[in-house]
DNA sequence: ACCGGCATGTAACGGGTTACATGATTTT
DNA sequence: AAAATCATGTAACCCGTTACATGCCGGT
């Protein structure tokens, strides 16, 4: 599943213009499955376009940058059913935080400190965004996507409130 | 954080052959939170080795492929070390999987089953693995990672059981 | 004065994945 | 008889990330 097809699934939520595609991947209704950056976004959509499966029209906006609006077309309606026909590539994640956490005697106690406490504001953050997003607007359908993540972040946070004295005690050989 | 410093976290567990490396990304202590395949594990050993951080010899087997099972020197945990001082990545997941549930409506109903099922089985036999693992030989640091993948894909089950209908019902256009 | 947010885009670089190559043994 | 497990490796290809390029507006 490429850039191409998620960008034509966030459309799918309704216009929209690559900037702010990317932020339904960053704090919007993507943001805990997926993401992707603005260096394959922009040429996705300029390649869609391309194909027929968006069209574009310009908007001004008085006060900052005009933005490229894009619309699914039926033909990348079309092109989304087909997707979805294949088998999905199996979920892939990788937290380099988790990593040292296991390698936490390689790190020193202030280091380890700080990443605790980066990870947790991140996945509380995360978590926030979801807690705030407006189901009235939602699909029925999609809530199961959003109510999984919702779960899944808050126990996460919670998991590292409670747990975080497994990593930081027990130190000591700290001085490498 | 590239292959070669994944491999020299994993020979923290002990010595291994690529093989075994792999499985650990795969079955074992590794499993939830990061993954890595042999293009990237054998090319990785290599340049470890001639650079030092790692020490080779074979070990002849009967009834199966010799292996070449690698030790992490004093070299390789001055490197992990440093690698470890390093501000972590953020954490990327990607799912197709959720991306398919949040389309939902583009999937025809057997299509979304099969997805729904295998997902499931997928969930549940990481979570059986995360299980089984054996908890003794491990320090305790390192636990809080396993916890939390335990924790996590329990969770993971759990919702996907007792949610599974928000996805399945309200099918009233399948027919695309 | 400077940083963050809004807004779009390009190009190189790097890295990992995928596929290929090989082969014995055990399980189904 | 076929498929899975054990076991190692190479090379091309793809794709995404990163960095660069540009610019205005509002808030601190």
């Amino acid at each position: 599943m490429d850039a191409k097809i998620l960008c034509l699934g966030a459309l799918t939520c309704g216009d929209a213009s690559g900037y702010e595609i990317k932020k339904m991947f960053e704090d919007g209704p993507f943001a805990h499955f997926h993401q992707v950056s603005f260096g394959s976004i922009y040429p996705s959509l300029a390649k869609l376009c391309e194909q027929g499966k968006v069209t574009m029209r310009k908007e001004m906006q008085e006060g900052r940058p005009d933005k490229k609006v894009y619309t699914l077309t039926d033909k990348g309606n079309k092109s989304l059913y087909r997707a979805m026909k294949k088998t999905p590539a199996e979920d892939q994640l990788r937290s380099e935080v988790m990593v040292m956490f296991f390698l936490q005697e390689y790190l020193d106690q202030d280091h380890l400190h700080d990443v605790l406490d980066q990870q947790l504001n991140f996945y509380r953050s995360l978590s926030e965004k979801l807690e705030a997003l407006d189901d009235d607007t939602v699909a029925p359908g999609r809530m199961f996507v959003r109510g999984l993540g919702r779960v899944l972040y808050r126990t996460l946070v919670k998991y590292m409130e409670e747990n975080a004295h497994l990593l930081l005690n027990n130190k000591k050989r700290s001085n490498q």
